[in-house]
DNA sequence: ACCTGAACACCGTTCAAGT
DNA sequence: ACCTGAACACCGTTCAAGT
């Protein structure tokens, strides 16, 4: 981990900040609204330490999520090297329903801190948008989803996904939205019936 | 407006009540994050009689979002009566996507201050769920969407809308976004291709 | 029965002093 | 160069006193 100017932090600060990362994910994940006070401390630093790292809630967050999200994207390329690519497109659409739901605390957080709209589409250019767009891809060049569709449609698409109550039977719910959406995709496909 | 046990309210604390929901209305539409205080001031009542009505901020946005909800549902008999049972379900969609992108902040505001998941579910046995229920009923049975779908299958599905940033060119992304649903409630109907 | 506003508690943010 | 923690500011919530 390196500062702005490309300077690579002092190693006590570089593990300041992966504690504080640590704890972040551990306490985000139970509820949404921890005090950022009780991050600091449960990571074993001050304040201010907390404050040089993340000066806002947000920028904690996002972090946090992005850290996260990752691990989904990096789903997607296993998926298509073992599946037909619709198959391999709703499938992976089912493990992100599981993500969601067993990360609702820090979903709840990333709406609660964000800009709202701003933030959600910064996430938008990470990993997940790679991974999104390699799906669509091998399903138009298979002619199993409409020509012309784009990562941000689809996100738009499943963001019902995190309307859903984790605590709830929330399975039914996540298949009805995800199939519905997987027949939108499909509506016009060249390979269609 | 009377009280739980149905005694009237004052005409004092009636007029209260209505006064903070007005500037709750204008407040909130502009920035999600008002302070209960400022809103309470700009009502000119104390901060003590804003609690009696609103026990706390959740409670307070919920009530702001119904009432406005109310119109938009209003909106979906008279489309009925006047368009084919699809034509009126689309422009309906589009409605809902001018008006969710207007009280962009009044979104913002549910989000931050619900229990999240509870708290929309609630929001869906109001009347927008009677509407979306009129919307579907009537297409189903003109067999232009598959049948069995449910208002709540329909919620989540166009939950995306409040994803796009009302401050930047969101026309086509919400209509890229609602072709793809209807295109999804369509899949499987009847009357279908 | 309802209202007011000062008082309290809590949390995010800053900053002077330290290593 | 980085850290700590007390101090400050702000906002939600309560409650004693008033009409």
């Amino acid at each position: 981990m390196r500062d702005e100017k490309g300077v690579p932090l002092r190693p006590d600060a570089q593990r300041n900040r992966e504690r504080i990362l640590d704890v972040a994910l551990a306490e985000l994940t139970r509820t949404a609204d921890v005090p950022l006070s009780t991050i600091a401390k449960k990571a074993g630093v001050g304040q201010g330490t907390f404050y040089r790292n993340f000066p806002n809630r947000e920028a904690l967050v996002l972090e946090v999520y992005r850290h996260e999200m990752q691990q989904v994207a990096d789903a997607a390329d296993q998926l298509l090297r073992t599946r037909a690519p619709d198959r391999a497109l709703r499938e992976w659409m089912d493990r992100l329903a599981q993500y969601a739901m067993a990360k609702a605390g820090l979903a709840d957080a990333l709406r609660k801190s964000a800009v709202t709209h701003g933030s959600l589409a910064r996430l938008g250019h990470g990993p997940v948008t790679r991974a999104v767009a390699l799906l669509l891809n091998a399903n138009e060049e298979a002619g199993t989803i409409r020509p012309g569709l784009t990562p941000d449609d689809f996100v738009l698409a499943i963001a019902g996904l995190w309307q859903i109550d984790p605590h709830s039977d929330w399975q039914p719910r996540a298949k009805r939205l995800l199939d519905l959406v997987m027949d939108g995709l499909r509506a016009g496909a060249p390979g269609g019936p």
